[in-house]
Formats: structure tokens, sequence, C-alpha cells
DNA sequence: GCTGATTTGCTAAGCACTTAGCTAATGTAC
DNA sequence: GTACATTAGCTAAGTGCTTAGCAAATCAGC
């Protein structure tokens, strides 16, 4: 038994890599998910911080707090929405879209790693048993 | 594909969802797990911080500012150990060994609600493969 | 078109962890 | 038995998250 206990911990070990691979890129993790996130959503790469948040899953207050970081590395820019003056368009600078585009790479790379030695049909498993495990830690009813 | 993503994600998901069953034993999941550890030593349910440290997979710092909390809630007590000066002994206290044997009976219904749903061959097959990437998560070579 | 409610993003304060570095006790080499 | 290294636990400072709460812009009802 003890799934939980060991998913627990396999996730601990997963972010411990992750951190590592990304050390190696001169980021962290918390940097790459919001600079891979402006990347992946295509021209012209910028999204509105809460945009952000909702892929990351963290508060708007965690991204805003990122955002400083990373605007005063110069990987990201902050400029006002021109049709709704409440919004802000995180755009990626040229310094961080090549920053990110060279970090994806070894990225995959660790996670390819990291799923080594599991056979395509148990990875499709693994996912149909973690939608499960999901779909019951969110009930819609949280007693 | 996204398995690792995903598994971070219900990773998170349980984290949450057990944070919410502690706090309905008036507890938080960094103190359950030091009282927990202690309660499964057996009598007399006391352990070295460096135990615990092992056991909990944080630093011995963390520990130490645990114990900190508990101390002040009067759930364990801190002894030197007789025989080596540098040690000390961490004890749970009436009150912390009450609330400690309280809290896990939710616990565990908690840990089997989230598995609901995964057959027993299933939840096999799932340490099985959490093994695997455990195991590729920490090589002994780590790069 | 004005007023109150909502949306958006932010800062401040609190929390639990980490790393760095400290003190005190013990072990080891000679 | 003295000197140096090691072990055990701790505090201090830094990090990145959370919640609480703020200010500014927009929306909705009348």
């Amino acid at each position: 038994m003890a799934v939980i206990g060991r998913l627990t911990r396999v996730s601990n070990a997963i972010d411990r890599r992750l951190a590592n691979s990304f050390a190696k890129s001169g980021i962290d993790g918390a940097s790459f998910d919001v600079l891979a996130t402006l990347l992946r959503s295509g021209a012209p790469h910028s999204l509105s911080p809460a945009a952000l948040a909702d892929a990351a899953m963290v508060t708007s207050s965690a991204i805003a707090q990122r955002l400083n970081k990373l605007s005063a590395e110069g990987l990201v820019v902050r400029t006002r929405d021109a049709t709704d003056g409440r919004s802000i368009r995180v755009g990626l600078t040229e310094k961080g879209r090549e920053l990110v585009e060279a970090a994806v790479p070894r990225h995959l790379a660790t996670e390819a790693e990291l799923l080594e030695g599991i056979e395509p049909a148990d990875r499709l498993t693994l996912i149909r048993l973690l939608q499960t495990i999901d779909r019951n830690a969110s009930p819609s009813s949280l007693k």
C-alpha cells in the first residue's frame, strides 16, 4: 500500500530533478514555467498575468512576484492593454525568448529520462490512474 | 502525454485534500507528520530530531522549527539524551498522543477516498510505475 | 451618466521550507 | 591527554508561496 505517500515522494524527487535540469539552463522552475507558457502561446508571445496564473495553477499574487523578478532580469516586459486599462500584457523579450528556447530541449530530455523504462501502454495506464485520483481529490462537494 | 506535469498536478491536489482533512483534526500536515512518526515508533514514542528529519525527508533545520512549534503547543517534549550529551529525545506528550490518535483514522479515510475506484491490481501497477520513476529521478550519478 | 459592484493586478505580512554557519559534545590520532 | 575532526541540533537569513487587503478601471442597473 502506501500509494499516496509514494506519490508525494516521487513528486518531490521529480521536482528536485527538474530543478537540477533548469539550473543548468541558468533558470529556476517557476521562471521557466512562465516563460514556457508565453512561448507556447505563440506570436506575439504575450498573455495577461491572470492567464499565466491560471496556467501555473498559482495565485495572481505569486505571478506578480514572478513577473517582478523576470522583469528585473529583462526576460519579460509588462505593457498596459490598450483596450482595457485594468489589464496588462506580459511579453517575452528577445533575451527571454532565447533563454527559454534553449531551456526547452533540456527540459524535455529530462522528462524523457524520468519516464525511461516505462512502456507506452503503461504510460497510458499511469495517466488514467492519475486522472482518477485527481477526480477523487477535487470533488465538486469538498467536505 | 504530459505524464510528469499531470503527476505534479495530482500531487498538489492531494496535498490540498490532505490539508483539508488535517485541518478538521486541528492540525497541519507537517505537524501530523512528526506526531504520527513518533506514534508509529512505538513505546516510549520518542525519537531523535535526526530520525524525524530522515522520516519526513526534510532538513534537520526544518524539524527544529517544527519542534519549536509543537513544543510551544505542548504536543511534544524535548529531553537530553542521557548517554550522548549532543542528542535529544523528542517524546509525545499525553496531549500530543491523543491529538494524533484522533487524527489518524480521519487521515486514513481521506487516503482511502483518494484511491476510490482504483482496483487492487491497478494500485500495484501504480506503485510499480512510481518506483520506476523514482529510480529514474534519483540516479546515483546525478549529472 | 452616476453609483455601487466587479474585475484586474499589485503590495504587505505570514508561513514553511532551504542553505549557511554557529555552539556544544563526542570521537580519533598521536 | 591534547588537538583536530566529526556529529547533533540549533538560529539567522533568504526564497517563494499563501491570504488579506488595496487602488484603479470597467461594468451593470437604474
